[in-house]
DNA sequence: CATCGGGATTGATCTACATCAAGGAAGTTG
DNA sequence: CAACTTCCTTGATGTAGATCAATCCCGATG
């Protein structure tokens, strides 16, 4: 919350220190196009565990993860919840030409967003013929990252599923790029058990005891609950069930 | 397959009379654009079972299915497979930007599909802004289609998945829109019990006690190994595990 | 018309994961 | 520094769906 308030002063400043400049929507933008988006957007920080929206309510803003995790879920009538999107920075967040959310947006971690008012947004796209190519490029991107996913709801085994989502937080969580020294990664596991849970399709129970299981054979190190080192990377992506070629080239 | 040619030559002739044109990429196009499209355009016709592209392999084409049923699947190095897209009529196949199938294209019934050149049909993209624009707002839907089925494989049970499928199939096939007279549905089940079962995530054995689990109470009817009539298609509705109001709405 | 072969069904058994239940660690609140 | 809270772990038991195995159905083929 306070890291969260303060990178958010930083920000508002100008859209030239924004990070998502570089790798969201504005990221093939001319200076007056970036200069048309500061004019509609603004920042938004949420704490751990809260939720940005639910399902069904009225979002009058399309966004870009700026710092921290955002999920989106879906929940059944009796309670049954999946996650189906893991959000990390440089994400966007919003269906164009959709009034109202179709799952629940919660931050999973303290999380700062970069908002842009719904309609101006979409008004500037039908103008910005690249703003939507780039949007077009991320939604493939997200529905490759979809697929993926259901093969491992569908097909993989509890501790084929932990090893995949420890691989795919590894990867794609920037800030340990640093850690890489000796060969192994280390980060803040940046999900609870039940959110982990539901991003796999299990129970937490099912998510500790496979956590313990890696544990107790050296595949993962832990430190309190929450900061993991993988000492040999392509150890546990032998126990991930992919391709070992797969995914990372291309 | 004999239908299939028979089709391919009536389409052949002018783009005016081919299906796509009224809700795949060309919905909107003027009459020039349409003529570009022209150029690039080729049909191909597939046998059922017959597959398209293997993943990994390149892939020098775009295009929508004309007739027929295609599926996307992913296979895991120990023959564990799980369907990740299936394509109706109108549906579009192929990615812009990449060269190479990510998943296995398979025809689940005898297919036509409208083929354009992949180079010509990005640069085409490229000139004319509402293509793109098309293709994004398909994608997204197709996005929302993979999280509704992460729900599904990630947290239904065996028959509410079965349940979930028919009633899709049901919802999707325009065939049947005739067969509504006394409030029941009925059509021909596009996939084999295997296909469904990739779908679902299941084996086949579950998916056939399912289905006759169904039937012997009632919640549908089959005449031979294919052909289902939903008799009441709120009661098997409410056996998906769904939301009762949302999905048909908005 | 017998044989064949690719679905589909059904039964018997096994097992991975869920469910139910009881603590434990670590932060934080009065 | 007790008493909560929140998150996590671990154990005992139950069960949905997988697996293994036979059999059936039905259109195709010689």
């Amino acid at each position: 919350m306070t890291r969260a308030t303060s990178t958010l002063k930083t920000y508002n400043q100008d859209c030239s220190d924004c990070p998502i400049r570089h790798r969201a929507v504005c990221a093939r933008c001319e200076s007056d196009e970036l200069e048309q988006l500061e004019q509609i957007k603004y920042y938004r920080s949420f704490e751990a565990g809260q939720t940005v929206v639910w399902a069904g309510d009225t979002m009058d803003f399309v966004a870009s993860v700026v710092t921290g995790i955002a999920t989106l879920s879906q929940t059944m009538e009796d309670g049954r919840r999946q996650m189906v999107g893991l959000l990390l920075p440089s994400d966007f967040i919003g269906r164009p030409g959709r009034s109202t959310s179709a799952y629940d947006v919660t931050a999973a971690t303290d999380t700062v967003m970069c908002c842009f008012r719904k309609k101006p947004f979409e008004d500037m796209m039908l103008r910005t013929p690249h703003i939507g190519q780039r949007l077009l490029e991320m939604t493939l991107d997200e529905l490759d990252a979809a697929r993926e996913w259901m093969l491992l709801l569908g097909r993989k085994t509890a501790r084929e599923k932990i090893s995949s989502l420890l691989t795919i937080i590894a990867r794609r969580d920037a800030s340990l790029q640093l850690t890489m020294t000796d060969g192994s990664l280390s980060f803040d596991l940046p999900l609870t058990r039940e959110a982990m849970s539901e991003y796999l399709g299990l129970t937490l129970e099912t998510v500790s005891r496979q956590m313990s299981s890696l544990r107790k054979e050296g595949l993962i190190v832990t430190e309190g609950k929450r900061h993991i080192t993988i000492p040999d990377f392509d150890r546990l992506l032998e126990e991930t069930g992919d391709d070992s070629d797969g995914g990372f080239l291309m």
